[in-house]
DNA sequence: GTCTATACGCAGATAGAC
DNA sequence: GTCTATCTGCGTATAGAC
């Protein structure tokens, strides 16, 4: 980070996350990311032994983008409503930051689900999911909601957030919209999407 | 479809649709296809010149899959909750069927746009928008619901419906469901994205 | 119309010189 | 640690026998 000419191996890695976001696994060759780093293949065999041992460091890292910020969220104090904007907000503006990453996830997770499945086990959506729903049940009580299963809410949520980015180039195409009509579409559609949510869970 | 043996050509058309949809255009080779099929390299080169003419066919006629009946239902003269019944319906049921097609068809217009948008000029997304809007404001004029952008509820409609099944992998493995398990929560989930949807666009 | 043989290039990966 | 040279296999595509 300090020095201006990063190693070669950091240069390797970041050319790697570059072709592998846009292009996939199999869309990607190891000559592809030589050539974006500016170096030869038998660098990039040296350095990480395999096109499949780069992958998988490659989408550990972005899966952690992808979803970090949402335990965080999910296990902070605020009152749910602050929470479900606070995810819409922060999975917007990550996905107009890193517009490549969803499809990236979605296609790797579906195409190469062993390679991708084998190198996330330290993950437990299973104890954040339990604190949402005890937050639901207890709102619910109050009376400032109704009562919702957490796993529906979270997946409305990221269905609302995530899908307008993979379906970008079909939208884009029906409603002739340039790269940042739709960036400020996506901006003024947190607010609908907010609404959308609690209009549900309060009605 | 009168005679059981299938014409060479109709055996590997059938044999690419199925591996294209498994593993898109990037993860599939000939040889793959030709395996498939019980041919050779040759024979499918023979009949479609080269794999990315199979391709677009491949992909034009699964697109046409991926969004026929949309344009029917949106046409028709039913009311708008029944339209949003409909569609809501006819997608799930869809993609219970063909549960590969939406990552297909994801994969495929983010990373091969070129090709493909090359391949559908003939579809009029906009007349249908502007069809869905009039009758919008329409009912919206008698009460019935609150004023919405056409394109804004369609969005989120497919949003809803068809995210689910782009992120199955990652759902499944969170909540430990099987295949079937997972069938049911689609089938299920369709009265609960009515109910969202209708939900807003009444309060 | 079908299949064998084969062309040619590039894929991923390694050996070994410097 | 870096790079050249090279291996082996598979990719798409075609020529030509039957």
């Amino acid at each position: 980070m300090s020095q201006a000419n990063l190693s070669t191996e950091e240069v390797i890695l970041q050319a790697a996350k570059k072709m592998f976001k846009l292009r996939g696994l199999d869309g990607t060759t190891v000559q592809d990311i030589a050539t974006e780093a500016g170096t030869t293949k038998s660098m990039v065999n040296y350095y990480f032994r395999s096109k499949e041992k780069l992958f998988a460091s490659v989408f550990l890292s972005e899966f952690k983008v992808f979803f970090g910020g949402l335990a965080a969220v999910i296990q902070s104090d605020l009152p749910l409503k602050e929470k479900i904007e606070k995810i819409v907000d922060m999975d917007t503006n990550k996905f107009i930051e890193f517009p490549e990453l969803p499809v990236f996830i979605v296609n790797e997770i579906n195409r190469n689900s062993e390679l991708v499945f084998a190198h996330m086990g330290d993950l437990q959506p299973g104890a954040l999911m339990k604190q949402l729903q005890q937050q639901i049940d207890a709102e619910a009580k109050k009376g400032i909601i109704k009562k919702v299963k957490a796993e529906d809410l979270l997946l409305n949520i990221q269905s609302l957030t995530i899908f307008p980015l993979l379906a970008k180039p079909l939208i884009q195409n029906a409603l002739e919209l340039s790269d940042d009509a739709y960036k400020q579409k996506l901006i003024k559609r947190k607010k609908l999407v907010v609404e959308l949510l609690w209009c549900f869970l309060t009605t």
